[in-house]
DNA sequence: GTCTATACTGTAGAGTCTTAGGTATAGAAG
DNA sequence: CTTCTATACCTAAGACTCTACAGTATAGAC
C-alpha cells in the first residue's frame, strides 16, 4: 500500500519466524499472515524468502515440519518450535535488544568524543 | 576478545558511517575506530567491508573524498558529508526508530492474535 | 465455470557481509 | 639499523540472505 512499508533489514527474519512459532504450530503462509498482521501491515515477509528460512530453520533444527490436512480439507506443511529453537528464540531476543542498547547510543551520541 | 561482540546486522554499516561523519571529515581507519570506541568494542566494521561501503556511499553522493596529507605526513582519503547525505542520515534515523519500535513490539507480543 | 484466497515451490540476480590476503609508511624498541 | 606495531589503504573469493518473478494447485464463493 503506503511506500512507508519498513525493509526487514537481512537476518532480522529468523528470529520473527521462531517468535511466531512459539505460539504454537503454524504453517507457512500463516507465520507470513499472522507477521503482516502483528506489525500493522508494516512487516512483509516475502514468500521467496519465507520459504528457503523455513527450510534453514529446519536444517538448524530450531524448527520441525509434519504434513497435515486442516479443517479446511487444505494440505499445508505445519512447523512447530523444538526445544533448540525455544532457547534460539531467547537468545535472539537477548541479542536483539542489546543491539538496539549499543546501535542507538551510537546514533544519539553527541560530539565529545575526538576524531583524530 | 570477549566473543560477546555483536555482529552487525546486514544493512546496518551505511547509517553508522554516515552518523561517524556527521562530526566532521574523516579518513577510513578513523571512521572504523571511531566506531570501535564509540560502542565500547561491541561494534566492529571490517575493513573488508568499510572500504567497499565508503566508495558505495560515495557513489550516491552521500560522502565525498579527497585525498590530504595529515599532520602525521602520513596520506589519507579523508572523506566528508554532503547535504545530500546530511539529508539521508536523518532518513535513516528515523527509520530506524520506527524499525525498533515496530519489532520489538513483535516480538515482546503476547498470544492474543489467532493463528488459524 | 471463473475468480479469489489459500498454500507451496523454485530460479535468477543483486547486495552486503566475512575471511583472508596484500601494500606501504611512521615511529618506537632493541 | 632493523624489527615490530600502529596506522592507512585496497582487493578478491565466497557465502548468505533477500527481492522479484514465475510457477502449481485446491477450496469455496459468486
Amino acid at each position: 500500500m503506503t511506500d512507508s512499508q519498513l525493509r526487514l533489514l537481512k537476518g532480522t527474519f529468523d528470529v520473527l519466524i521462531l517468535k511466531t512459532l512459539s505460539w504454537g504450530p503454524a504453517h507457512g503462509y500463516a507465520v507470513s499472515r499472522w507477521l503482516r498482521e502483528c506489525s500493522d501491515n508494516e512487516l512483509r515477509i516475502e514468500e521467496g524468502a519465507l520459504y528457503p528460512a523455513l527450510r534453514r530453520l529446519e536444517e538448524r533444527g530450531w524448527i520441525e515440519s509434519e504434513w497435515r490436512t486442516a479443517e479446511s480439507g487444505r494440505e499445508a506443511r505445519v512447523y512447530s518450535l523444538t526445544r533448540t529453537g525455544q532457547r534460539e528464540l531467547a537468545r535472539e531476543v537477548t541479542a536483539w535488544r542489546r543491539y538496539i542498547t549499543v546501535f542507538t547510543r551510537v546514533l544519539e551520541a553527541r560530539p565529545d568524543g575526538t576524531l583524530s
